[in-house]
DNA sequence: GTTCCTGCAAAAGATTTGCAGTGAC
DNA sequence: GTCACTGCAAATCTTTTGCAGGAAC
């Protein structure tokens, strides 16, 4: 809320990470920068994967500890859409805030933003008999290529 | 589509798997009527608890078999609800579609409908690219007895 | 009688935990 | 020097699979 907008989001998480007393290792650094160079949301293995395939390999165990401790700060947001295992994807405030198609031939998952959408949210969540703190769309069914074919 | 409006679900369920040419087992028919008294959605484990306290238990392995039969022939949604195990509940024509209210605190979830919301994933539907065949939103924050606490 | 349904036991896959060594401050 | 961070291995938990006996049609 109060930080500079200039700045990656890695640079930001890593602004809040040494605020809450946490200090600096290169796991947590390698995995802030991979995560802020996606365009959506990552799993873990896929994370583990993808870090191993560069110059610096994270352990399993490091990858899901460092994702819970960016989920409870709310740096990451989990995200469920499917079968599969979870994904996760940065926060960004204000743009970035997107949902998310996935496929259920192919398993392709795409983002998706939609202004009316989120007034609809927020209107909703005026109403309801809970505060609000963060909502989740999944819309499932046949992409583009999959319906086509 | 094509059935009567009268019956319970359970026993538009049996109709579908019948008609698809499946033989009617005791584990499916307990498991069918105990989803169709709940009122929200269930897990697979919780389900197994709740037979094995009736007096019909079913095994852990068929439970999950036949949830995936149900799933398939859209007779049950799957709905995942958070870092937790997936959960399961009936499908019904109509009435009944429903969105879900997850407390991060306590963890209770709770189903909630609003109609407007409906509209707008239909035209999301059609703005899309990509042939929608269902929607999931889940809305996270704190119910109202976690919130007064 | 054939084929599906079910239970049991084992396997698989994702995620978590315990512990010891290394590194940041 | 202290305490957080990380890796490795083992454990845990949910879900899946293989197989054999029993039930439905």
């Amino acid at each position: 809320m109060s930080d500079r907008q200039t700045g990656t989001w890695a640079e930001h998480a890593q602004d809040v990470l040494s605020q809450s007393g946490h200090r600096s290792g290169q796991a947590r650094r390698a995995l802030l920068e991979l995560l802020d160079a996606q365009p959506c949301a990552l799993s873990a293995l896929e994370i583990e994967d993808a870090l191993r395939a560069s110059e610096r390999p994270v352990a399993r165990a490091s990858i899901y500890r460092i994702l819970d401790e960016l989920e409870r700060l709310h740096l990451v947001q989990r995200v469920e859409v499917g079968h599969e295992m979870a994904r996760y994807e940065p926060v960004r405030a204000g743009h970035g805030h997107h949902h998310h198609l996935v496929c259920e031939n192919c398993g392709t998952v795409e983002p998706f933003t939609d202004e009316r959408l989120e007034q609809e949210m927020r209107r909703l969540s005026e109403r309801l008999p809970m505060q609000v703190a963060e909502h989740e769309i999944v819309l499932r069914g046949a992409c583009k290529t999959c319906a086509d074919t």
